[in-house]
DNA sequence: GTCTATATTTGGATAGAC
DNA sequence: GTCTATCCAAATATAGAC
């Protein structure tokens, strides 16, 4: 009765694999982090990594699921509300972007994930439909009813919502590519903001 | 005398191990190429590839090189002249982007390269170097330039290089990965025309 | 659920004959 | 330069005892 309190509890071994093989799969990629390391860290043997997970690519699925589960976009709810604010929606969003990109535990995930881009389909679908195309829409509804309340410039929503992501994308794969090499990120710690009224300026009427 | 006209003339198994390892690479990453694919796909054992180079790092390596060798950007020389037409340059700039993009050789390329980024120290700073680093160079050029002669907005030449290529980058991803699954790519054939105009229409007086 | 032991595969690399 | 044969290491995975 007391048990089962949040809807999915596992094991602890079984959680204490997912944690670990989360870290050493952001660290190291797939090939990189072995069911040896993993055990190794979790302190059990290989052996007994099969009696929670059918095998490696079932434990990394479960890891890859982690990365879209974060606040990729703002709530659909509040869009309207929002937008109707004009720039303080995409200040909103531009840093919830910027924290993400910042934290540990996202930065680890974005690396895992362009690891394996290129090297995994389900990835991929999931990048676009669950990154991609979940922000696009969130955008473009914003855009939407921005121009609908004469607040910015009348184009296609899409196409704007395509630059303005595009930006925070790229400034955020640098990061990650300089943190990774414990470089400096001070010139492009304000780069979110600076990009923010590079594009107000080009939008609003 | 009369060998040697290229400057390198490679044995010919050697020219072949390079290729089919190109291919392979760009196709499976760093650890999906074996050196038993290699060796099995340009016909010889894998032994033999060790009379051409002393291991899988020294091929990589090599094949590595050709990724940045690619025109990533416009020739230093004429930025001056060409920025002084405007839109007209950065077109230029565009068009050449949507060409790698498109182009099966430079698809690989890229692939490899979104591949390994995040596992080879050695290509981020090639990436950092010779793809972002130069291509903002001349953008941010170009854009001083239009400034001086009042044909755009006048702003941080450094902030709109990094907005006007943080998108092509962005479009070439989505390229990039639908490619890999074989999906359509028509919306976005025209994407890089309509981050053009935008653009232009940002920056212009 | 975990252990020991082991099977099996794959990959990188070398020695030596031809 | 290529081959056969072989080595070694690492990795995934399974069987069966406890």
């Amino acid at each position: 009765m007391t048990e089962n309190t949040t809807d999915s509890k596992k094991t602890g071994t079984k959680q204490k694999i997912l944690k670990v093989a989360t870290s050493l799969f952001c660290e190291l990629g797939y090939n990189g982090a072995s069911i040896r390391k993993i055990a190794s860290q979790v302190g059990i043997r290989e052996s007994a990594i099969y009696n929670h997970y059918k095998n490696k690519e079932e434990i990394f699925l479960e890891v890859s699921k982690e990365i879209f589960s974060s606040p990729f976009s703002t709530e659909d709810n509040d869009v309207r509300e929002m937008a109707m604010k004009g720039k303080a929606f995409l200040n909103k969003f531009v840093m919830q972007y910027k924290l993400l990109t910042f934290d540990k535990n996202n930065e680890n995930m974005f690396r895992l994930l362009m690891i394996e881009l290129l090297q995994n389909a389900e990835l991929r679908e999931q990048f676009m439909t669950h990154f991609h195309d979940k922000n696009i829409k969130v955008l473009s509804e914003g855009f939407f009813i921005m121009m609908q309340n004469d607040l910015i410039r009348s184009q296609d929503p899409m196409v704007i919502s395509y630059e303005f992501l595009s930006t925070l994308f790229y400034i955020r794969l640098q990061v990650t590519l300089l943190r990774f090499d414990a470089k400096s990120t001070n010139h492009l710690s304000t780069m979110f903001e600076k990009h923010l009224e590079f594009f107000w300026e080009s939008i609003k009427i």
